[in-house]
DNA sequence: TTCGAACACTTGTATATACAATTAACCTTC
DNA sequence: GAAGGTTAATTGTATATACAAGTGTTCGAA
């Protein structure tokens, strides 16, 4: 293993366990470089790589610190939510509330691409983290393309991992709007009711069609969404600040 | 300007002009080192940013190579409110709640890189469909960058416009959130308190730095974005359906 | 007690150098 | 023409060194 690499898990190890929690101080470039017998440049280059990963925060003059937890997600990288928790260092769980066919509503056949009433598969699944929800996966799901879906476990495999072994992304559509829940997922999320919530709306495309239609409902006071975008001047484009 | 920041603007320009289409070898680190005059490992630095920016790919042995194109959202295709709201056949206005220098609180210093309590321009506007109001927007502006931004008239033109004129954007970062709109806030989009709304963190860079933070909140009810993406067969990205 | 300068420590940028690992082109042999 | 070896060029990792810029602490003077 490269030797940032190895200071790097190190790093990752003591902020995964608890050791290190969110504002702790982090060893120094100086103190790494020692510890691990480095070039300062090597340690350096560990922590560098930590902070472009969001686990780390660093100030010119005053050192680096473990990065607050937030529960963001940059939304152009659809991205396990079982795989976000734990790399955040906490534990992942799911609750399955929902896993049957159903004759598909007029709405979801639209989003679907299916006709009417034909059965598609309906999941609810609520998503944990240290035993505290943090979304609430409702998703209809094309039978054609994914025959097995009922058939998996979702306590064990979330759903993403199973899609995506079974039928490979090539599209995806997303529409973020602000909700009040409902009283059935305002339960599950164990909120007030009246509390916002962020909802996306996602449908996903592989090679053979629409393959889901998930509404992804979170929390509003412990979910956002990022997103980090880079222009050129084009003259052509209307960008406003 | 940093080295290794100018060496990573030139590749850019010539990834957006054209001259370098996708698929396009990109300049070694010894030819970049030797064109700008600098050491491989500051050559180095620019082409591993941008490969972690996702614009180029690199290959031991083989090279660097500008990335296939990659949709991106419309949402974060950043537009002029007053635009979209004329294009929907609706007529624009705009409220004038706050435009004044103020010193700048600590997040405010913090999001605009500037010193804490370093004077700061701000201005609260409300954006109106056929008069009915869809944004507030707040925003904080560099005054160094743009001087003259209290000066306008921002019930004849838009902040975006005037920004857009002065200091063409170069990148921009987004958080996107379902809040509970303050009082003063939900008075100036005349909801009921409770509402759910969305609220958009935007910060804009141009090549002189951070020129503004802005807070868009929108209500839930009549607000969402949207997006759509495509995707190209990346064996390690981790796409979740 | 307060304030400012000095100092120590930190991260940030940069250079020169060295070796490792991989790829692709070229040349020689069959 | 194909195969294999060599070579050159590339990226990848690492070290030592230097200076710049920022933060936080300490100490002395007012």
């Amino acid at each position: 293993m490269a030797k940032f690499s190895a200071i790097k898990q190190h790093i990752y190890r003591k902020i995964a366990s608890g050791d290190w929690p969110e504002h702790h101080p982090v060893s120094s470039e100086n103190a790494l470089a020692e510890q691990f017998s480095v070039s300062r440049m090597t340690a350096r280059r560990a922590l560098q790589e930590l902070a472009e990963e969001g686990l780390v925060v660093r100030s010119k003059g005053s050192g680096t610190y473990v990065a607050p937890i937030k529960s963001q997600t940059s939304f152009m990288a659809i991205r396990n939510i079982a795989d976000e928790i734990r790399q955040r260092g906490h534990e992942y769980s799911a609750q399955v509330h929902v896993l049957r066919h159903e004759r598909a509503t007029a709405q979801v056949a639209d989003m679907l691409q299916v006709r009417e009433h034909t059965q598609v598969f309906h999941s609810v699944i609520t998503h944990c983290e240290d035993g505290i929800p943090v979304q609430v996966e409702e998703r209809y799901v094309n039978p054609e393309i994914v025959p097995k879906y009922l058939r998996q476990d979702y306590r064990q495999i979330t759903p993403h991992e199973y899609l995506c072994a079974i039928s490979p992304l090539t599209e995806a559509s997303h529409v973020i709007e602000a909700v009040t829940p409902s009283a059935t997922v305002a339960q599950w999320l164990q909120l007030d009711k009246a509390e916002p919530c962020l909802r996306i709306q996602r449908r996903t495309w592989s090679e053979q069609g629409v393959v889901t239609y998930a509404l992804l409902t979170h929390p509003g006071s412990r979910f956002t969404l990022g997103g980090h975008l880079q222009f050129t001047a084009q003259p052509h484009s209307s960008n406003t600040l």
